[in-house]
RNA sequence: GGCUCAGUAGCUCAGUGGUAGAGCAGGGGACUCAUAAGCCCUUGGUCGCAGGUUCAAAUCCCGCCUGAGCCA
């Protein structure tokens, strides 16, 4: 089954390149989730997508990560990479470009952009003094600085006072192009309150930053000054170019941006806000590219209300996690239970009690009980019933008919939480119209008729609920699809245009008299964990 | 120190001037198609604290407390 969409515009997403300095958090893990449900969503519309991630494997901490290792930077990276590949493909990631920063091509891409913002007079070298954090990369005001010079965020490591000759970037010549953008793309920064402490940040007027380093060698050389070290910050947000070139392809910045470019969305963590929202459109603006068009921060984690933290002892370990519980549980859990852009929980109790109730419960059970019955009271087969013969204002045709427009609404602007909660109404709809009809009376009563229309309705609102969840939960929608009879799957690319969006996110898809598959449970109930005994 | 956001049921949150809401968790009931699931009913809140404005405040104003964040 294939047929022909008609033409949408590309789409193209990122997450940051992640530092790899340790295996992944489940911070980033969670922001990767994310991403991949944007572009699945976007996949499934039809548009052809582009969703980046990778790594960010340069910078002085890295260096002495790897001395204390005792292995080279590169062998450092590798190894720690392989760890983050590892991670997407259990949470059932596949996104469509890796980028490293170590990558040759990479280099090729950099050197042409420097040279892009020095022709333009937009580097020059000046004099940077200051206390540096090597954990943060970055200068730190002595204010800010704890009693015995130690970062206020590296606690356990000191400052460093730096007096270097380096190259900087004219920032502060962008102020008002950048205060410009933001009052004419009002949603480029997002959430609101993000966006607002941008804005209160670039109020005080912007200095210019420095973009080299003096005595550090694991990152790429100043074009124009081989003694010099390009600063971390400035090749890493460098990677979202590289990454939308193939890699097959000779590396070039024109041919990094002919197709994909500009990136539609980039998602970031709060913390690195000010380098996605304020630096990288200067520099955009300074190589005379387009910008991109959104730049939405999400919140943080905490596990069980504390903030987490290898200090603390009290981290989630994402691989452990979806080991335990698989894919499509961790991605709906966060996506569904945390509003994204605001901070987020993780209770382990809460984690399997949503799981229970949404996936289990009502989407599973719901799907379970329906299918045994077209089992033994239709055969097996979906009831023929032609569903433009179904009252416009029948209890779920009326849900699944406004059910598209509000799931467009809350996928595209990232408000994965209303989008379950608006499917999963459907889905608890439908279990309450099954006790109300109760189809397993109508049949004992010899109503064949009655018993065939409630059974469509009920097997109608589960598939179209299973195919609007998809890009959260794949897996399961892949189970649902496959036991109504369908062969599609969801984690194939080209699902967009293998079966046609405004059919099968539309309610009255389900083609009547469709073979059904077995019926078997798609989402097992967890066990809540044994109450600890207190002595 | 300055600024921003938040504080509503055990948990997660909606409600931004007119008799306190949802989901989950807890309790009870009827049913039986189903993953001891689903459905119905239900317990539960001086809406952070203290003032003020108003016929009327969770909602507006002032002060304070607590938490999170931003201030290169």
């Amino acid at each position: 089954m294939t047929f022909t969409p008609v033409d949408q515009p590309p789409f193209a997403i990122t997450t940051p390149l992640y530092y790899v300095n340790g295996l992944p958090h489940i911070g980033s893990a969670y922001t990767t989730i994310a991403a991949d449900v944007v572009a699945r969503f976007y996949r499934l519309m039809g548009h052809p997508v582009l969703m980046i991630t990778g790594t960010d494997e340069h910078g002085q901490k890295i260096q002495r990560t790897a001395e204390e290792r005792g292995v080279s930077p590169q062998e450092h990276c590798d190894e720690f990479v392989a760890g983050f590949e590892r991670l997407w493909g259990l949470l059932n990631i596949d996104c469509d470009r890796f980028i490293r920063t170590t990558a040759p091509r990479h280099n090729t891409i950099v050197n042409e952009f420097f040279q892009r913002l020095w022709d333009q007079g937009d580097i020059y070298k000046g004099q940077q003094q200051g206390w540096y954090c090597v954990s943060c990369e970055e200068f730190k005001e002595e204010r800010d600085l704890l009693p015995n010079q130690h970062c206020a965020i590296h606690t356990n490591k000191p400052v460093e006072w730096r007096d270097e000759s380096n190259y900087f970037f004219k920032l502060s010549k962008y102020q008002d192009q950048l205060e410009h953008l933001y009052a004419s793309q009002p949603d480029f920064i997002q959430p609101e309150a993000r966006r607002n402490e941008v804005l209160g940040f670039v109020k005080q007027g912007l200095q210019d930053f420095s973009i080299s380093r003096i005595n550090l060698d694991w990152g790429f050389p100043v074009p124009t000054d081989p003694d010099q070290t390009l600063y971390v910050w400035f090749d890493a947000l460098l990677g979202y170019l590289t990454a939308l070139q193939d890699p097959s392809e000779p590396p070039s910045l024109e041919r990094a941006v002919a197709k994909w470019w500009p990136i539609n969305i980039h998602l970031t963590g709060k913390d690195i806000l000010r380098f996605h929202a304020i630096s990288w459109p200067a520099m955009l603006m300074s190589a005379g590219l387009p910008l991109p068009g959104r730049v939405f921060s999400h919140g943080f984690l905490t596990k069980d209300g504390q903030k987490m933290g290898k200090s603390q002892g009290n981290t989630l370990d994402p691989v452990a996690l979806v080991e335990t519980y698989g894919p499509d549980a961790v991605r709906y859990y966060f996506l569904r239970e945390i509003e994204f852009g605001k901070d987020g929980d993780f209770n382990e109790t809460r984690f399997i009690n949503v799981l229970n109730a949404d996936l289990a419960n009502d989407l599973g059970n719901l799907l379970n009980r329906t299918l045994k019955m077209a089992g033994r009271y239709c055969n097996g087969h979906v009831p023929e019933v032609d569903p433009q013969t179904i009252a416009a204002d029948h209890s779920l045709r009326a849900i699944g008919t406004a059910l598209p427009e509000t799931v467009f609404e809350a996928y595209t602007h990232l408000a994965f939480s209303q989008a379950c909660t608006a499917i999963l109404a459907l889905v608890q709809a439908s279990n309450k119209f099954l006790d109300e009809q109760a189809p397993w009376s109508l049949y004992k009563q010899g109503k064949q008729a009655e018993t065939e229309a409630v059974l469509y309705a009920v097997l109608e609102s589960v598939r179209q609920a299973a195919y609007l969840l998809s890009p959260v939960i794949p897996g399961i929608s892949n189970q649902i699809y496959a036991q109504l009879g369908f062969a599609i799957d969801f984690d194939d690319k080209a699902i967009g245009q293998q079966i046609s969006y405004a059919d099968h996110a539309a309610w009255g898809q389900l083609p009547p008299g469709q073979l059904l598959g077995e019926a078997s449970p798609v989402f097992q109930r967890l066990e809540l964990p044994e109450p600890v005994s207190s002595p």
